[in-house]
DNA sequence: GTGCAAGTAATAAAAGAAGTTACATGAAAA
DNA sequence: TTTTCATGTAACTTCTTTTATTACTTGCAC
């Protein structure tokens, strides 16, 4: 199956806009993302009905934050993304006659519906501040073992 | 995006076999899951090769539960199906250079590991009397309901 | 007004699950 | 032993969803 990598891709997009004093490019973070640049103003374009950044065009124009980076949490990410299904396993038919099969989806519902939980309580607990401090640390580590 | 629903297919299977003293073909279950025999076989098969059930051919041949009810749990058939992919969301790409998109994934990749233990562990604690017990309450509820 | 950069619609490519067709294999019944 | 029923399996198609691409429009700055 081929799976969703929008979270990934903007986590990836905005912590290079982070290091970054002017506005970057949809061309700029196409490059870096090994993508297409309109992929990139389709998915930054959700970002930015969200709030979390900005686009200018013309000369100088490009992507920017407009949010602290302390406040913003892979959680509200992932609800500007529109909450995109987390589960590649899901239920034949999510309204069936059966009994039997009523009685299966809800069994699998409920233990679906408390992974889901856990996963958004952890996308919740994590800021793009703690991303930016999980890179320094590595790219620390890689300074140390360069000499 | 198309999900996997051969746990939700099996399980459904099985607790109609279960109800069944004499073995369900390929075409029967197909029928009351409303999708084609070969699938079914495909399918089954799977289950075949992990030892839970059996199957013949010929007159009379059709699928058997070979297992106790008790004793098989959801993992053990997420296993036979072959473990797979859990989340319909992922990492833009697995290996990366670039140090940034590692961090991204580390902690995507911790989350997600997180969500996918637990939905495991959940997966590990139903076994298929439990699901049958599930049936049998609901059964119970509709009948009361109907007088 | 020229160039740069986003906005957007429409379409294609890619990938994987499920469905389908066609035929082989084997067991039981007639 | 021939027919019928049922699984086994390969090959291919369909369907769905994500991602990529093309082509064109809009708007800002130099």
């Amino acid at each position: 199956m081929k799976r969703d990598s929008r979270l990934s891709s903007v986590l990836h997009a905005l912590l290079h806009m982070a290091e970054q004093d002017r506005p970057m490019t949809s061309d700029a973070l196409a490059e870096c993302m090994r993508t297409n640049p309109v992929v990139v103003r389709r998915t930054m374009g959700l970002l930015r009905e969200a709030g979390f950044v900005t686009s200018e065009r013309g000369h100088s124009g490009g992507w920017r934050i407009e949010t602290d980076l302390s406040k913003l949490t892979l959680r509200q990410l992932h609800e500007a993304l529109g909450e995109p299904t987390v589960f590649a396993i899901g239920n034949r038919n999510e309204t069936p006659d059966c009994l039997v099969e009523q009685s299966v989806n809800a069994v699998l519902d409920s233990a679906f519906a408390e992974a889901e939980a856990l996963l958004l309580e952890r996308f919740a607990s994590v800021t793009l501040a703690d991303l930016a401090a999980e890179f320094t640390r590595r790219f620390k580590d890689i300074k140390l073992q360069k000499g």
